[in-house]
DNA sequence: AATATTTTTGTGTTAAAACATACAATATAA
DNA sequence: TTATATTGTATGTTTTAACACAAAAATATT
């Protein structure tokens, strides 16, 4: 049980199976991320770039402000305004200002940004395949209710 | 289901129940890594810095060369050289060289880093008593088992 | 044995993240 | 209304990570 952790981790004894567990979710993450980064990095950008055009997509062509990007985030960002000033030099977000409230800068993603997107899909869907291959809907629904409850507690 | 996940992303609908599992596990992971984090950051340590010494810890006092260290990392990083050079300003690790391979520079933690490792334990411990009480050891090994489904296709 | 290749580490440079602070606009309260 | 607090961005600085390259020693090859 756990060969492919131990073999991983080099590490053949874990404390206890709740700690061999949490080790599993962080390398699994690791895992998942750095596949999505190979995929972003050979269309010049970076992880948490994509995620933050995922989320601008999500709402074309209105954008959203900083905070709110921030609290969408797969992996929260301090800095998001200098990553979305790269992303402008980019020409795949552009920049306005809100005139409801004025201390919001909004950013919404370009067309350029968009079609990018499109280009990335088709890897990020593969990998989603590749995962499904292992993973039946009833074992991925498990592994959603086990992982919520897992970090349920932690809020 | 996965009301946890949509409050966190503030997002209603995910694509698949397998794209939701795999956010699940990263959102999972950053919540475990933050909570490290700040356990760490309360020593004037980085999560990083803990893993190595962790990792040095294991291997006392013989220690481990850099590639060695990097291979059994959860999150593999690279510059590790100069992670262990602040260790060893403050420190925590000392470094010399092996006589038997003579590129290697092997490190060990020192007795001080030793320390640091004990005063940080509870805390990590008290944040594994969090999940073992949301989780039981039927459930964390059901887990382990379907993470490892999932990354296993992806070495 | 000599050469080539691989492994391992270290360094210089560039880019990005982390942290603190400041400033502007809005919301709240007296 | 005026003062205070809160929220949201942006910027300056410091630290760390990422990337490319170089040097040294071991291993493999001819």
């Amino acid at each position: 049980m756990g060969k492919i952790l131990s073999k991983r981790l080099k590490q053949t004894k874990f404390e206890s199976a709740e700690q061999e567990a949490i080790l599993n979710i962080l390398v699994a993450s690791n895992h998942i991320k750095s596949i999505v980064e190979t995929a972003c990095s050979n269309f010049g950008i970076s992880l948490s770039q994509f995620n933050v055009l995922r989320i601008l997509n999500g709402k074309y062509p209105e954008g959203y402000p900083r905070c709110d990007i921030i609290s969408r985030m797969i992996e929260p960002a301090p800095d998001v305004t200098r990553l979305i000033d790269r992303l402008i030099k980019r020409k795949l977000v552009e920049r306005y200002s809100s005139r409801k409230d004025r201390r919001l800068s909004l950013a919404r993603i370009t067309k350029k940004g968009k079609s990018l997107l499109k280009k990335i899909k088709p890897e990020i869907d593969s990998l989603n395949n590749i995962i499904s291959n292992n993973l039946n809907k009833t074992e991925s629904k498990q592994l959603t209710a086990l992982l919520e409850k897992v970090y349920a507690g932690l809020f």
